[in-house]
DNA sequence: CGCCGTGTTGACTATTCTCAACCCAGGTGG
DNA sequence: CCACCTGGGTTGAGAATAGTCAACACGGCG
């Protein structure tokens, strides 16, 4: 069940059998959500970590007055909280998209866990850079690309995060956010989305129905949306690369 | 000279005598900056930690046509690429504002450090984790604020983190950006953040002049900026009411 | 059968951008 | 010592992107 986690850890290295064997036994428990549920809430405080398995989940941010944000898309294999624990209070809030399964990894386990494969350490430090680049990647989303460039590239950075823990199935992935869910992760309004999407769709470079993403041509498509893969740091094995140097 | 780094990781837990002397102790050496100079390309590999010692350091991310987004603004005490050294090839650049120092701790040396003193390793993944907060908050920032709200929220923040390593003077502080360079942290042009600007100063919020903030009424510029100051986390020795917990 | 959530469309508005000009202070070279 | 040049800040006018409001379509579910 946590395949997809190993499967993004093996980006950045390539885990032993007994590597592989203590991650998969890590998640203590594991939580079912019902679609549109919150894992975690502004300000709560957390001592374990949450690996999502299984659907999608949103983490966002809102404003006194309602305005909301999402400012990650947390897909199969991405941790929930990270480290979390070690903030005073969490400042965001979680919430499942669809029903989902959340491993959960409490934090002595999480201790123990890399103590005993000191290599793991890094690969979740790893893990929590990559975070943090796609944080970073989005400010850019928002504050320079235009509407059509923005939807087109939150469309390519999903696909090549699905498709690395083995979730696409050729041109498609799943993509259950509503179009006001994606306004929100992209600072657009729903209707503009919505004219947005449909501009994609002229373009001929994707559709997108019943929860379902198809990206006719990833290569225009990523041309549109000046999309580079490197800030997914994906691209495979840097520990081995780091070794060799 | 890195008495603004413990001051900040202080915010975090407090420190024995042993472990700041560490702190200090640990850059190599010391690099001088120009302004306007760069300390890292998108797409360089780093093999040690840079530490801003003194002076303002911009994040950035460019578009192939030269838009520009600034991701983060680094001050003293922050560091300029934490743990870096684990990605194939950093996904920013990083250029001084002003003249500017920072301290360069070789890979090797932090590895000796959190070994010897692991409760800095807690405290050096706290830095992490903050660093993420201020890039989810910026997302919300540019993704949902109004203009007016952008900048006050970004002046808020700025004095506030400055004041944590203790670099305001009463109502002020340093701000050396240009107008310009505010509008690619915000995702605005610069002839909308001067009007912006001159917005704030109208309401009697702020003055800015000579590379010089003041922030006259700052309740008042939070309430505007719709600012909580929870995502900088620091309020305070989470390390401490963890242990208590 | 009717309701609700989601997607779609049209008409109008508004925030923000672009372009272009101008000002001013500081630094440089003659 | 002064002329000039440059980088930043400021202003105005017009254009464009994106937002708002309101209505309607459609499908699934109770």
């Amino acid at each position: 069940m946590t395949q997809a986690l190993i499967r993004k850890l093996e980006a950045f290295t390539a885990l032993s059998e007994a590597e592989k064997a203590a991650v998969l036994a890590a998640p203590a428990t594991v939580r079912q959500l019902e679609a549109r549920e919150d894992l975690t809430r502004e300000g709560d405080h957390v001592n374990a970590v949450n690996v999502l398995l299984t659907g999608f989940a949103l983490r966002y941010k809102t404003l006194a007055d309602g305005r909301r944000q999402i400012v990650s898309i947390i897909v199969p294999g991405d941790f929930c909280d990270l480290r979390a624990y070690l903030l005073g209070g969490i400042d965001y809030s979680l919430a499942a998209v669809t029903t989902a399964t959340v491993g959960i990894i409490p934090r002595e386990r999480l201790d123990q866990l890399v103590a005993a494969h000191p290599r793991l350490r890094d690969a979740l430090t790893w893990c929590g850079l990559v975070e943090e680049a796609i944080a970073r990647e989005w400010i850019l989303n928002v504050g320079q690309r235009t509407a059509l460039e923005r939807a087109a590239h939150l469309f390519c950075e999903l696909f090549h995060r699905l498709r690395a823990v083995g979730l696409t199935r050729g041109k498609r992935c799943e993509l259950p956010l509503t179009q006001t869910e994606l306004g929100e992760a992209m600072g657009l309004s729903a209707v503009h989305v919505n004219r947005t999407v449909q501009e994609l769709r002229r373009l001929g470079l994707i559709s997108l129905e019943g929860r379902e993403l198809t990206i006719h041509d990833l290569p225009m498509l990523e041309a549109a949306a000046l999309f580079s893969p490197a800030y997914l740091h994906l691209a495979g094995r840097s520990a081995e690369r780091l070794q060799r140097a």
